[in-house]
DNA sequence: GCCAACGTTGGC
DNA sequence: GCCAACGTTGGC
């Protein structure tokens, strides 16, 4: 089983509106980056587990587990000219854009904020989420990183400031 | 709102 | 293939 993380800006749909979703489950479509539906379509398996994030928001950071719950499937928003991620260079017989379902799981026991992340440095220096210039939605979490991540949720939150 | 860091586009 | 211009992401 392989480990990945996905951002969300809670804005548009966050964990709380997947764990509303009819089976929990939702299309996660609008993904317009190539490094990032190559992982959905090449490399994502049933039942992967995901870190599920959410950006542009105050904090930024992990709130929840999500699972991959669908095979590589063609992105029906982009055959949308009335949607917002039409691409009309995505044909509907050899789609560009590919997307998984994600399935809620749980939430964590608290929020592990962006900071407290970057404040485990140390044994998370090379987690992807926290390199330099990082901007991919989804990306693949090692198993160590993982664990760490979600161990911090039996912490006691850090002192805000 | 600012801006660094990317990714994409398109002229050449 | 190069690279300037432009658009987007996302933390702060």
């Amino acid at each position: 089983m392989a480990y990945w993380l996905m951002k969300s800006e809670p804005d548009s749909f966050s964990f709380s509106d997947l764990e509303k979703r009819p089976k929990q489950t939702e299309p996660w479509d609008g993904v317009r980056n190539y490094q990032a539906r190559n992982m959905m379509r090449d490399e994502m398996k049933v039942g992967d587990q995901v870190l599920f994030y959410h950006s542009n928001c105050k904090p930024p950071g992990v709130v929840g587990i999500a699972k991959v719950a669908s095979g590589p499937r063609p992105d029906h928003t982009a055959f949308d000219p009335d949607d917002h991620h039409f691409d009309p260079k995505s044909d509907p017989d050899n789609p560009r854009w590919m997307l998984v379902d994600v399935k809620f799981v749980r939430w964590l026991k608290r929020p592990i904020s962006l900071h407290e992340i970057k404040a485990h440095a140390d044994e998370l220096g090379d987690f992807r989420l926290i390199a330099r210039g990082n901007r991919l939605s989804i990306m693949p979490v090692e198993k160590s990183h993982w664990d760490i991540v979600v161990g911090l949720e039996d912490q006691p939150a850090p002192e805000q400031n």
